[in-house]
DNA sequence: TGACTTATGTGATATACTTAACAATAGTGA
DNA sequence: TCACTATTGTTAAGTATATCACATAAGTCA
């Protein structure tokens, strides 16, 4: 696979390329041209054709893409293929509702543990998934090779466990807790799920068009 | 206010600019400037001033910006301050999740109802919030001002409650399944948290991250 | 008070991203 | 088989975004 430097905004449609197609063989569609596929995602052809021709050849002129074909290549490109392993911080509220809805395999990661502090917890299992204690952490990361570690501890411990994590080799985290925790220098990957910033994004966006509204109804009040 | 409009990428970085000054507060610092901010933040200095500057001067020259006045300015520019209502739509694991820890009120938001299909917890109440039948959905809808509509149903549901929803003057929506709604003419706002987009691009990371390992691994090799 | 320092706001420049255009090529039907 | 259609991959053009650079002005200290 052609792994050049590609841009962060490619990256981030993949999943929804992945999603839309999964729909379309779900509803038994098994050829896509980018134009239908630009359409159903409010996107252009071309930018779908670009997108793709970052990482290879998928298509087939005057044809277009292979659904299933096209779904495995962006599968392999985005390592649901790979089998990562994931452990869990912080077995809360959240944690659990995650742990509950979220479908980790699907997605071709495995959580294969989670850790907490509260004694009463430590020891027994959750939906498959052993509760350890905080105290076996390094430990567990010392025999184990864990790809990411999804952080869902209460806002005060998310400074110090994620330094913690850093210090005993993991690479990646994904951030449920409302903390910046996008360090200045450091090497290790952080994805956040910031719930607060999408609300805001679309308050600004309600409250944009509540303007614009106000605006056009003053308009039409002097005419 | 200055409304021009303004990029994409600058509304998302807003909140973002909002959590850090939170945080700064929190820690008693009451002035910062654009070169300390860019660097907890990971940006640059210009790129603060100027997403400021889209919405009207907030600095100081020699002096930087102060951090309670900045907060103010940006939680206007992002409604927080408009008392929005929002109700939410299926009140299952999601939604009782959300409910429970999700602070709607810390963002400028009411959550003023929540709608559900099963008979078993309809009338009840959750954490204040009262459940009401789908059935009462429209006419509730005329009878209050809702801004919002939290979208927290099963799959199948989501593409015919939101034809509900927008049918019935609801012109946002905070999207919380799995499925793609941007409607490719659609008129109504939508705001999606897609958990697997989320732990997708993290992957894809990971995953290149252990691809230049490797050739750097079988590089040595050859040396 | 006045020189010096700091740090903003902004116009100009550079970079990144998206869209347009088209040559190339695989299917399709007479 | 051969013209015709559809649709790709890709180069070039256009647009948007980010950075640089600097004039300007407020704060600081002798």
């Amino acid at each position: 696979m052609k792994r050049v430097k590609v841009s962060n905004n490619v990256i981030r449609r993949l999943p929804r390329y992945l999603r839309k197609l999964d729909e379309l063989t779900e509803s038994g569609v098994s050829r896509v041209s980018s134009f239908e596929l630009g359409r159903q995602l409010g996107l252009t052809p071309s930018q779908i054709r670009q997108d793709f021709s970052c990482f290879g050849e998928f298509g087939q002129q005057g044809y277009g893409y292979n659904v299933p074909a096209l779904r495995a290549e962006i599968a392999s490109i985005l390592g649901m293929d790979r089998g990562f392993n994931a452990i869990m911080i912080g077995v809360g509220n959240i944690g659990r509702a995650l742990t509950e809805n979220f479908n980790f395999s699907e997605w071709g990661f495995s959580l294969i543990a989670a850790f907490d502090v509260r004694p009463e917890i430590i020891g027994t299992m959750f939906h498959d998934v052993p509760i350890l204690s905080m105290d076996e952490l390094a430990r567990f990361l010392d025999e184990h090779r864990v790809d990411a570690a999804v952080l869902t501890v209460p806002k005060e411990a998310a400074v110090p466990v994620t330094e913690m994590l850093t210090a005993n080799g993991v690479e990646a985290i994904w951030n449920f807790t409302n903390v910046e925790l996008t360090a200045p220098d450091s090497a290790v990957l952080v994805e956040n799920v910031h719930f607060s910033d999408s609300l805001l994004s679309l308050s600004y966006f309600i409250a944009e068009r509540a303007d614009e509204r106000a605006v056009k109804a003053a308009k039409a009040e002097r005419v």
